[in-house]
DNA sequence: TCTTTTAATCAAATCAATTTTCATACAGTA
DNA sequence: TACTGTATGAAAATTGATTTGATTAAAAGA
């Protein structure tokens, strides 16, 4: 477990008059577990496998705490639902989607961030935060499908 | 009513052994009115305000084949629904979503575009679409939130 | 034109993801 | 330890979207 987030977690708590309970220790260690690309449902079962029980509510709820103070991003990735990554040690990046087998690569292209912060200077537009997803055929799919 | 678009409809109903029929054509002249972002139920709300009745599943099944044949673009625009746009005559572009008041500004840079092929290259991957939001504050609202 | 075939329509039911409700439990603090 | 207010779980509700099944209506064929 990553005590320098445990302690941010813990302070952004107080700050907010939140409470630091069991169940929210026990989704923030396992999403720091995790290295891919999750949905909210797939943390609660894991969660269940290791015969901890923290309902859904629960983990819809904490996930949202935890995008709020960064450690997890989140992302539609093509679905209809949301998928959640650790972001942890980990810079914004970008995704490629693939649309046959839903690999997810990641990816990040320095002049294609700064042109948007040039695009948002020229607009007054003040930018918070922002998403490029691009969905196509990875290298191991592309050959296979009619495209 | 765009001529053009209602032959291209026809045309690739027909590819498609599928049926021209009195709805689509109703939903295919009501989006080109449109030159905003709509949600499925907007669309199906002004058809009725017009005494046109067609059912919501309708709606969706057909922009769905509009969505197919390019005629709108649909992207969830920091909603938890989609939004779509009517594409005719119009080129890809991406958006800067106000998050305070829900302003939607289009916009397309070409070293972005580049950048994305560019990048799709190195990694042998196929691009099909993209799309690329940046949420934040518009000029109006900046100076009004706490951020 | 009439008939046949096949897809499309509607309204309602269903679905999946997420959020809310509310009674109960528990964390932080006095 | 007691108090106050927030968190929890289970279930219900909500939301956007899709499916169902009976009926209607295109399009194709005779």
């Amino acid at each position: 477990m990553n005590d320098a987030v445990l302690e941010q977690f813990k302070a952004y708590l107080k700050r907010e008059r939140l409470k630091f309970t069991n169940e929210r220790e026990i989704i923030l260690t396992e999403v720091l577990k995790r290295r891919d690309h999750f949905d909210a449902d797939e943390l609660a079962a894991d969660l269940r496998n290791d015969g901890l029980k923290v309902s859904r509510a629960t983990v819809y709820r904490t996930l949202d705490i935890l995008y709020e103070i960064g450690v997890v991003n989140k992302a539609t990735l093509g679905h209809k639902h949301n998928h959640y990554e650790n972001m942890v040690g980990r810079k914004h990046h970008d995704h490629l989607v693939c649309l046959n087998c839903d690999k997810v690569i990641e990816f990040v292209d320095d002049e294609i961030e700064n042109k948007q912060v040039e695009v948002c200077q020229k607009l007054g537009f003040v930018m918070k935060r922002h998403t490029l997803q691009i969905f196509g055929y990875c290298s191991h799919c592309a050959p296979l499908v009619n495209n």
